[in-house]
DNA sequence: TGGTTGTTTCGTGCGTCGTCGAAGCGTTCG
DNA sequence: CGAACGCTTCGACGACGCACGAAACAACCA
């Protein structure tokens, strides 16, 4: 016998549908309540509870307690990766229902801690014909009009440690395409709630764009409303 | 309800003990028969071809007849890397025993199709200081002396298409440090197995550095034999 | 063609796991 | 202090899934 990573024991923490929703539920990034989660998978709060301590012991994500509640979170960056790696894998064919809520969702949402969905894939894409980012393989860079960007739409460029990268790639899960994640996507992210551009939907990882959004996305990204609103699929 | 990925249906896939050890011999890349498989994960035949199934219809694995054999391999080089994000998360308990064959697969070993363990990890820390390779971020750029590097030693610098990585980092699940994946390090490993520097082993992902391959490895990464040989486990 | 080998399907037994009601524990608030 | 609220544990029920023997199917070989 040799040694062997154990994917059977992560795989049975991802195993259930219940804890899969509750997964996909922290993947924007916050943490909720063991309640929340419950509710947000449609099962009762002791059954949520098991799932979440089974979620824990196999490291997927961590818990903190605040009074009487218990705040869960996704365990670190490193944990959100692999299952967005895993998340492109997994089946599609319940993707082509046409879902007023799946439209939304796939129209802009978090991503754990960036934008993901349509809009942050065209956002993505603007910011590299803009020569504000410099996307070589599969690396991000900034190129010449990063810090002249930035500062006009108010986003502070994050300060990090020498080797580890500003921004990287995140593939997409529903455009199949990538968009950026990492310390800017996330203060991008921030600046955009801040500036009441996006609000988060209760219940949902959707964002909804505000006319203040659509007009900010416009004047710095050239995103027209409808470019941004049109559905490609079914 | 809003759309999510469907994480419970590659969990359940990658749920049983069975299957994980399928997949970590499929994960060197090669292929194999439903009775090599069986044997490998200690199980009868008929359970593996019924596992094998299962791991096809999740879209992890792909089968090809030849005559009445049935091979079956890693779907796809994605599918690889998600595993392999996967495969840092598990736990690590059983990591710690002192197993002589553990250590064998601690050193060396294949990943998908490149060199890893502990000489994957020391070779590309030796490439980005002789300046073959520069490592910004998390992405790979050839050095100066990429081409006449790959060039003394008698690999060919594989061909990718615009926008394609030559390498990428993986990140290394015995060391917890990045190695090289992608084209340029299977093209490596390739070498390493046509030179005979290395070897593979029956039964094991684990790869025998030969005479010659401590000859060569002195020779082009500066690796002395007791680096290498070096085990810093209990 | 008949025997061997590899793979797959069927049926069954048995263990594991998700689910929720009920109850216990801890915290908050009036 | 007592009531309300949130979280967790326990117990029982039901369902799913892994395992293998037996048998069918497919391909090779002599």
């Amino acid at each position: 016998m040799t040694i062997e990573p154990r994917l059977d024991i992560i795989g049975a923490a991802l195993a259930d549908p219940s804890r899969s929703r509750i997964l996909c539920e922290l993947m924007d990034g916050r943490a909720f309540t063991n309640k929340e989660l419950a509710s947000a998978a449609c099962i009762s709060p002791q059954t949520a509870s098991t799932h979440l301590t089974q979620l824990k012991m196999a490291g997927l994500t961590s818990s903190l307690r605040c009074g009487r509640y218990v705040y869960h979170r996704i365990a670190s960056a490193r944990v959100a990766k692999a299952l967005e790696g895993l998340a492109v894998l997994s089946p599609t064919s319940h993707l082509s229902r046409n879902d007023r809520l799946c439209a939304d969702t796939r129209r802009a949402r978090s991503c754990y801690n960036h934008i993901a969905g349509k809009l942050g894939v065209l956002m993505t894409d603007r910011l590299t014909t803009l020569d504000v980012l410099q996307i070589r393989d599969e690396s991000i860079s900034p190129g010449l009009r990063c810090q002249s960007f930035f500062n006009d739409i108010g986003v502070a460029i994050p300060h990090v440690s020498a080797g580890k990268p500003l921004a990287r790639l995140c593939l997409d899960w529903t455009e199949r395409r990538h968009h950026i994640a990492g310390p800017l996507a996330a203060a991008i992210m921030q600046r955009s709630l801040d500036a009441k551009w996006l609000e988060r939907r209760r219940g949902s990882r959707a964002l909804t764009v505000t006319a203040d959004g659509f007009d900010a996305f416009h004047r710095w990204f050239s995103l027209r409303r409808d470019v941004i609103d049109h559905s490609d699929y079914g």
